[in-house]
RNA sequence: GCCCCGAUAGUGUAGUGGCCUAUCAUACGGCCCUGUCGAGGCCGUGACCCGGAUUCGAAUUCCGGUCGGGGCGCCA
């Protein structure tokens, strides 16, 4: 089953969109009072005003708002129709919005309409129905709602393409196909809910340790850091790439007087990665500072944003961390700080006698692959280290910009480091280099030229301070913290290696 | 870039040459049911990615294609 046979509708259905709307003859529920014309189709549709053919009231309350205060009044919820449990005379109708579900039952008895309706309705239509609320032991919820009107606000189609609360599962690549319905989904939803709350948090902590929020461009000239490949494109007669990230971009700021700015950047990354972990568009929290004695300056920011992070989510969105099946703790500070020596010294130690294996044991100079990544993930999980940097880096594996340990390009070591969480790496950070005649040679270190970083270099040359910085995904920082099989989950619409809709 | 795997109703699956005019669940349609809350009961509709080959016979084996998933690398 190809994603592609999941194109856009074809074409309008006529059937679907009709408008119904069944009111209960007399009764006790009076309807609110109306501030709009309610003839259907009677006036032409205004951008103004809302839909001429809307009810009186499409919500008065969240299905979770409702409390015994309530008992015996009108009120309008509002959602979709999650599902109908239709017996001989009577029916209960379940509906779900952003906040919980609400119960309506319907006797056939006092209402044979409503009835009727109730058992025509498609799943996932969208609805507003008013009726008496009434507090009620029976009811799961502790309460449910009397209809005297059920109003069909735009039906669903059948069947779903995806069941939003049915018991089969259903494949990643079909949920991705069929977002919208996908995040209907409260467990998913919970996902973005949290989301929501990491970026909150980091742009709270970043404000306010004076870190100014700044946006940069994503389309670039020639010049890229290396490491990974670019989308290339055509810019008018030039030709162009996508910021692969703002690195360079962050680094002029601190010629500017800035000394302290942050960005929510997009990552573009045109690498043919088959894994769970990568995108090829990616957020991220990005910032760079100015003034640092060294990088351990710019770990501390990290610490304390990543507490931020960890501490908001934990007390602000437990509802979501369940709904999820995480657990969140607060981090414990500092965090280990393990100099990348000691860390393939352990990753070796563990690998000849632990679960996993490498091939062959590191070498001094190797970078630290996922397997090794994963080994010390392990170890210092059992002693109790979620959070860790590894510091002290040989300068081989790093980018051009990352600060040699000593003054010049003869140092092994260099200042660049990365903290990961359980064995994944969530971010790598360094004090960069601010000599420029540094920074040409670093740029020749890996094989490119200086001359495609005139501009960049330039911003060098001016009395650019010692400054530090680091790029942290934001996929990745959900990804570990919630435990996800899989980067996708945390991005609305990802991209990936062949993924291009929706 | 290297390597591995997969494609069966709307969805998720069973099926390793004949017992397959293809299993089960869920969804969808119909009927029954006054307290469901994973509602239940009965009935029904609905599928083997495309092309070629082997064979008396292919969902199943082989070849090619298309689409997709994943591991490593790269990195966040």
């Amino acid at each position: 089953m190809g994603r592609r046979k999941i194109a856009p509708p074809a074409g309008p259905r006529s059937t679907i969109s009709r408008f119904r709307s069944v009111a209960a003859r007399g009764g006790g529920g009076v309807a609110p009072s109306s501030p709009y014309p309610s003839t259907p189709g009677s006036l032409k549709p205004s951008p103004l005003l809302p839909p001429p053919r809307g009810p009186p009231v499409i919500r008065t309350r969240y299905a979770s708002e409702v409390n015994e205060a309530d008992d015996g009044t009108t009120q309008t919820i509002a959602g979709w129709l999650q599902d109908v449990r239709l017996m001989g005379n009577l029916a209960f109708l379940v509906i779900r919005d952003r906040t919980g579900i609400a119960q309506a039952t319907v006797l056939k008895k006092k209402v044979p309409e409503l009835h009727e309706l109730a058992g025509q309705i498609q799943r996932e239509s969208a609805v507003s129905i008013t009726g008496t609320v009434q507090m009620s032991d029976k009811a799961k919820l502790g309460w449910e709602i009397l209809p005297d009107n059920i109003q069909v606000l735009n039906e669903s189609e059948a069947p779903l393409p995806m069941g939003v609360v049915d018991r089969v599962g259903v494949d990643l690549d079909t949920r991705l196909d069929n977002r919208f319905l996908d995040v209907r989904r409260p467990e998913v939803a919970a996902i973005f809910k949290i989301r929501h709350e990491v970026i909150h948090a980091a742009g709270e902590y970043l404000r306010d340790k004076g870190f100014l929020e700044i946006h940069t461009s994503c389309i670039n000239a020639a010049s890229s850091e290396g490491g990974t490949e670019v989308y290339k494109f055509q810019y008018f007669e030039k030709e162009a790439f996508l910021a692969q990230s703002p690195q360079l971009y962050k680094q002029m700021m601190m010629a500017t007087g800035f000394d302290r700015v942050f960005e929510f950047a997009r990552y573009f990354r045109a690498e043919k990665h088959n894994t769970t972990r990568h995108l090829n568009e990616s957020t991220a929290i990005d910032f760079e500072m100015a003034w640092i004695q060294n990088e351990e300056d710019v770990m501390k920011v990290i610490e304390g944003l990543m507490n931020a992070i960890w501490t908001a989510v934990h007390e602000k969105r437990q509802e979501e961390l369940a709904l999820v099946g995480a657990e969140v703790p607060i981090p414990k500070l500092p965090f280990l700080r393990i100099t990348y020596t000691d860390a393939i010294e352990k990753i070796n130690k563990a690998s000849l006698n632990g679960d996993r294996k490498l091939d062959k044991p590191l070498e001094f100079g190797d970078d630290i692959g996922t397997e090794a990544e994963r080994i010390l993930g392990d170890v210092l999980m059992k002693e109790g280290h979620d959070f860790y940097f590894i510091t002290k880096w040989p300068l081989a594996p790093k980018p051009f910009y990352v600060h040699p340990e000593g003054k010049d390009m003869g140092s092994k070591l260099c200042r660049g480091f990365d903290l990961d969480y359980r064995g994944v790496e969530l971010l790598s950070g360094a004090q960069r280099i601010h000599e420029p005649e540094l920074l040409k040679e670093g740029i020749k270190r890996v094989g490119l030229d200086p001359t495609d970083f005139e501009g960049y270099l330039t911003s060098f040359r001016y009395g650019m301070p010692p400054h530090g910085g680091c790029g942290i995904g934001i996929e990745r920082i959900l990804m570990q913290m919630l435990g996800l099989p899989n980067i996708r989950e945390a991005v609305l619409f990802p991209r990936d290696r062949t993924r291009l809709y929706p």
